[in-house]
RNA sequence: GGAGGGGUUCCCGAGUGGCUAAAGGGAACAGACUGUAAAUCUGUCGGCAGCGCCUUCGGAGGUUCGAAUCCUCCCCCCUCCA
């Protein structure tokens, strides 16, 4: 087993915060001794099955432990799950059912299993021991806080302050997650510095019942493709483990290049001299800074795929975007039509556009070409013979086959 | 239980009877310029087989030639008091 001292330097990279470190050498040092591995929780949300990479900064971390020896346990929120939470107004998000949360937990695997060692992940669900809780035990666990605490929380109190809306029941998340902890005994808890306050919820709970507290580690949130907001697949700014290789390519080809060095820091398998020196080396205008994305882009499309399609990746994006041509593979279209086909209808069938008016008003701003023609007209229209390449904007494409 | 404020198009937010498909900002999209970067400039930003018509302002009714704007009931949110 690996020695305490080289265990902390590599669980602490890229660790925002580590509570407490005192504890934690504690920990690792009657674990070598004992060789009782520690337990390694992480919660996840069973409501979107689609990791992405943010998500991805975790389970890097959670990688780690499982090298040094630890057992994880990958946790699945289901019992929350199925509740529905409400805040989300913009829509109201279902109640799940058992089989979406069993459906979702399979897609999480399958996902989860690209970065983490299967063997040595423990994949649990807090229905299993939250299910039997009853009344009395929930107003118990509610018992254990006040509001006045619950409000240091940033996000409560910044809703509060703000006229926002809480629900009483989000008051309950931060217990029913720090009494996930308490079930499940863990050693340390894992989570994005966001989940901070929930994390240090689990000590208290174990401490009020004797156990030993948990370490609580934070890791830093990857910004999304807008470099504002955290990613998250509701704000769309996200890039998917599950992308295609072009996609992911693409994606963080397009990162401004600020972004880039914290995508590098967060994600890159490089150490973090070898960073300083491509940002070194960028700064004196040795690198041109796309050929330093370009790098970045080749080795996240590769950790999800393989190497050759993140070269082939590559190859496509220069040919598609510098030199203006067409991708290797175009989605194509069946339409059948009897008579002559109104173009902005054709490009919503092809489902490139929205609507027809979305349609005229992109051949107006002069964004639509067939077969490589600029067109100008929005009446323009079609015969249904044959095949059309629709190209909107720079990278919409679609092929038309008439049948 | 009492008093007051509010719900507007993706988001924030103006709008108190016709000039309002609805100001302004943000986001987004398109064009120019680029490195599908940033910044900047320009334009678009409900729908429709086609520019005139249709559907939108929490919901349902009503008044009116005409309603996001007025009335009634209902739903939801916030603030203060108890």
């Amino acid at each position: 087993m690996t020695s305490v001292d080289e265990q902390i330097a590599l669980i602490e990279r890229g660790t925002v915060e580590c509570i407490s470190r005192e504890e934690l050498i504690k920990k690792l040092k009657k674990s070598v001794a004992t060789g009782v591995p520690l337990k390694v929780k992480a919660g996840f949300d069973p409501t979107a099955p689609d990791l992405h990479l943010g998500h991805t900064v975790l389970l890097q971390k959670l990688k780690h432990f499982q090298e040094l020896g630890h057992q994880v346990y990958f946790l699945i929120g289901d019992f929350t799950g199925m509740i529905g939470d409400p805040t989300g107004k913009s829509e109201t998000r279902k109640a799940l059912t058992r089989e979406d949360v069993q459906r979702n937990a399979e897609s999480y695997k399958e996902q989860v299993f690209k970065i983490l060692d299967p063997q040595k992940t423990e994949v649990v669900f807090n229905s299993t021991w939250l299910g039997k809780l009853d009344s009395f035990d929930m107003i118990k666990l509610a018992s254990q806080l006040t509001v006045a605490r619950m409000l240091e929380r940033e996000d409560f109190k910044t809703r509060f302050e703000g006229g926002k809306p809480i629900s009483i029941h989000e008051f309950l998340y931060p217990l029913i997650q720090g009494y996930d902890s308490v079930a499940l005994e863990a050693d340390v808890e894992l989570g994005g510095t966001d989940q901070l306050f929930n994390l240090l919820m689990g000590r208290d709970l174990q401490r009020s019942r004797g156990q030993e507290p948990q370490i609580v580690l934070t890791l830093p949130l990857l910004e999304g493709l807008d470099g504002v907001n955290k990613m998250s697949k509701s704000l769309g700014n996200y890039i998917g483990i599950t992308e295609p290789a072009g996609d992911i390519y693409g994606k963080v080809l397009s990162l401004s290049d600020t972004l880039m060095f914290r995508y590098y820091e967060l994600l890159s398998d490089l150490s973090t001299d070898e960073i300083a020196v491509l940002k070194a080396k960028m700064e004196a205008g040795e690198i041109h800074p796309k050929e330093v994305k370009k790098q970045l882009a080749r080795e996240l499309t590769a950790r999800f795929h393989s190497r050759e399609e993140a070269l082939a990746a590559e190859e496509n994006f220069e040919k598609v975007f510098q030199k203006k041509g067409l991708p290797d593979e175009i989605p194509e279209v069946s339409v059948s039509a009897p008579d002559n086909v109104w173009l902005p209808q054709l490009l919503v069938d092809a489902g490139l556009v929205n609507s027809t008016s979305d349609g005229r008003r992109m051949i107006r701003q002069n964004a639509v070409s067939v077969d490589g023609e600029k067109i100008a007209d929005e009446g323009c229209t079609l015969p249904p013979r044959g095949e059309v390449l629709l190209k909107v904007g720079k990278r919409r494409f679609c092929k038309v086959k008439f049948v």
